[in-house]
DNA sequence: GTACCTTATATGCCATGGAAGATAATACAT
DNA sequence: ATGTATTATCTTCCATGGCATATAAGGTAC
């Protein structure tokens, strides 16, 4: 039935982002979403507001807002766009670079407790289905926020 | 990789229940959050607060805040438990029983979007693993919030 | 039955996200 | 060059959730 896969969906997302926000509050003093802003930063470079709320379908202003917090941390510097003033382009510093890698120790933590409830098989027919719905929702800006 | 598994399923979950949110406020005038409440406490008379706390893993203290809002509305009726006196059953009001029916068919939508982005035997696969992983999760109690 | 511990819920404070409006820069048509 | 529309970001207001604490009731040892 759909409804207990939505449900069962939720759930398990719900759990295993309150068991990484716990784990890397408190051994490395930042939450989760700062931490996959952080990994989104390094893994791609001079990358804008703008392009962090799209990947992430959140609102801009709350993506801003989260930049703010991670800027007053000093753990990103926005270097202005010299192609287009009204853009920053997004930076990570030296801390933050080595933040996001001890970090990864409370990632694998996660990555552990999904490799021991599943087996290989379902873990690769799974992550291969969610990618495929993420492209078509993706496509078809299907739960993009308005601003 | 376990990073993209995370990452997907992340937002695939974020994307869904943007979409939900969104249809279920424009034509229904209530929140995803509300809408799950509801249907679970329709599916389970005579639940209490910390049942649905358990269920959807978030805090107490929330899903007091939640039901204040439904009772609020006239959604929601808190009846004192006889069995004992520092719980309310929770129960729906006839108009929250026509609420949810309506309301049905803005979640029927989003199992549209899962259908047509998967096939049969990968919708059957992947539920069967959400729920299994969902099972260790709640078995382990991870990702249960504090209070 | 009284002191103590646990359980169930509620409340207060704080952080975060959405939605809408404001600001500034860019693109384009004329 | 100028006015208009669009784009990128920021800011403000409001709703919601977490966490800690408060309150109240139940359970237990003595």
């Amino acid at each position: 039935m759909t409804a207990t896969f939505f449900s069962d969906l939720v759930r398990c997302e719900t759990r295993l982002y309150n068991e990484l926000n716990d784990r890397l509050r408190r051994r490395h003093g930042i939450t989760a979403s700062q931490y996959e802003f952080l990994c989104y930063l390094r893994d791609r470079p001079d990358a804008r507001v703008g392009d962090l709320a799209g990947f992430f379908a959140i609102g801009v202003g709350a993506t801003s807002k989260g930049i703010d917090r991670l800027e007053a941390r000093g753990l990103v510097r926005r270097v202005p766009d010299p192609a287009d003033r009204r853009s920053s382009l997004l930076e990570l510093t030296d801390t933050a670079t080595r933040l996001v890698q001890e970090a990864e120790e409370a990632f694998a933590a996660i990555g552990a407790l999904i490799h021991a409830a599943l087996d290989p098989a379902q873990l690769h027919g799974v992550g291969q289905a969610l990618r495929q719905l993420l492209t078509a929702l993706e496509h078809d800006r299907i739960g993009t926020p308005a601003g």
